[in-house]
DNA sequence: TTGTATGCGTTATCAC
DNA sequence: GTGATAACGCATACAA
């Protein structure tokens, strides 16, 4: 449990002044590159390591990112954190992360802790039940950067990293019509959160594009959990007449969802089709595989960061910026295919 | 953009000194209770919020654990960070999360960050191919506290948080023998690696307690990815007499095998049964549903920080601790059911 | 119960 | 190129 060596110790190991040394640490030009040479010595030998706190202290910077996600141990949000660890970690930046258990309460906890941290920036996606997002407002007003993705709000002094929701869900179900399928059925989550409208939004464009009528008794809104995958199921074995397509907005609904169909004695894909959403691995395990839209969750988490250090360096304005959308992709799987390939 | 409010402004609006104020936001018993009323609302009234730097400074702590895991985007790594984030968010702890990416090279630098970093404590599960564990010398040098969990060392100065894999390995083989099963191949994943090494041990305990032969030539040893349990099926298929168990160490690389199986034309667990270890979502998806070892990921978490919380206010000390084991459990699923319920 | 003075380790400012 | 000094905001030893 030795003592901690400071500039002050290494100032008096090579004869130079704290203020030369600390310059030297810091790589500043105006220092001769011998002197430079031998302190790098001196502090690597002596154990040097500096003290982040007085530095930040002193600097007003943190290097430090918060995140707050609604739940880590989803394969998507996770496969998002590694992307952003990578990232930061390049960068010199630290995330700091925590989890509002998809419950607004919680997230304004941690909104505070967050502000109390002192982060340098944010990266947020909103819980479910996130009505407003003034608990962000201090941020805001202090010039720290707010950044949402996937689960986005609007604000003027923010940036949104989302895929095109609507374009996804109008390729999941004009492949659905493309099969054939005439009566489709959408299982989406609460219509409040940006990603549920906005697929809903292209379902509806899709089947208007197509002449097929938009009839909201097939539209069927719950958490999309795995139990209500299986209600849902429940709910389309007594529609008249039997829906021939089903697009879920989440892969794990979609999967107990099928399940529950096949039970009840329903071919997968010749009575009923099924796609579904985000690329979860299961897609490729449940038989049959699934078809989906692929979610570039450690993409989004990388171009999070990146975009975030970028307001930091100043390089570019976090007013400007309004939204960034990445590219999503349909992949045709087993689930749907009820033509032969082209 | 406004400046931030310190103790001494708050000072000055309550007509006391920096010190009582600093005092009273901390609580103090040494403080007038009214006088602690008075501040604490002129703060939240002012819009203070603590320094932590300035803290962190002074204190020579920074309430900030150190995390070091080999991959964020796995089910079971990612249940564990949410336990983490949990108790750490409650016991007004920070946490700072780093990948290793499974290779040791990584895990040295992070190792290197979290230390600057002036980290509290450390959590660690280590990666693939750490050798030793020298890159942590200087936290036992300087006395922070280190705990493994789940991919552990042994060191006297840590704590090591696991399941009993030997244990845990011995069910699930049991489980195969009880069903019928002679010929039983082991799946492993690098013997070097503590939970992969007492698998396989458990594997051959069972064996011998159950007057079968162990056989080196049914131990299959890989990578456990998706791809190396396709391999391992075609292994499999080459052997004679067929096997007719397998005991894989992963759940997903047991998917793929038994999926792989399966289209050989094998009949699960007819013909052959499967046992898989970690029950990721995906045993419950896959047909048939697998049959597996619950590993309490999210418990671990929970664990492991407080453990560590416990040491950093030594309320118990790291050098008696050596190992906590959680429980596990053999969860019985279609794919090792031979016989008939009892 | 409250206040004064000091230091934690750095970096920015100004002077040489 | 280099150095002296102050300041960042807080917590504590000591004094009252």
């Amino acid at each position: 449990m030795d003592k901690d060596i400071t500039i002050y110790d290494i100032a008096k190991g090579v004869g130079f002044s704290p203020t030369t040394v600390s310059r030297a640490l810091n790589n500043h030009p105006a220092v001769n590159q011998k002197t430079k040479q031998r302190i790098y010595e001196i502090a690597t030998q002596m154990g040097y390591r500096s003290n982040m706190f007085a530095s930040n202290l002193r600097r007003q910077r943190t290097h430090t990112i918060g995140v707050i996600v609604p739940i880590l141990n989803s394969s998507f949000q996770s496969s998002v954190m590694a992307g952003m660890e990578k990232v930061a970690t390049e960068a010199g930046y630290n995330l700091i992360i925590s989890q509002s258990m998809g419950t607004a309460e919680k997230e304004v906890a941690n909104a505070k802790t967050m502000f109390n941290s002192r982060v340098d920036g944010l990266l947020v996606s909103l819980a479910h039940d996130t009505e407003n997002i003034d608990h962000f407002e201090p941020f805001f007003k202090k010039g720290i950067p707010v950044l949402f993705y996937d689960r986005v709000a609007e604000h003027k002094q923010s940036t949104s990293i989302v895929i095109d929701n609507v374009q996804a869900a109008y390729k999941a179900t004009t492949h659905l019509i493309e099969q054939g399928c005439r009566n489709i059925v959408h299982i989406s989550g609460n219509l409040k959160i940006n990603v549920y409208a906005n697929r809903l939004k292209g379902y509806k464009y899709a089947l208007i594009d197509h002449n097929l009528p938009f009839r909201e008794s097939l539209v069927i809104t719950n958490n999309l959990t795995e139990e209500d995958g299986i209600k849902a199921a429940e709910q389309i074995l007594k529609m008249k007449p039997r829906p021939d397509g089903v697009f879920v907005s989440n892969d794990f609904c979609a999967v107990n969802c099928m399940k529950a169909l096949k039970q009840a004695g329903i071919s997968i894909p010749h009575d009923i089709a099924v796609v579904g959403f985000n690329n979860d691995p299961i897609t490729r395990v449940v038989e049959p595989s699934l078809t989906t839209i692929d979610y570039p969750g450690y993409e989004m988490g990388e171009v999070a960061v990146r975009s975030l250090i970028n307001y930091l360096d100043a390089l570019s304005d976090i007013s400007i910026t309004n939204t960034i959308t990445l590219r999503s992709e349909l992949i045709v799987r087993e689930s749907s295919l009820r033509k032969l390939q082209k």
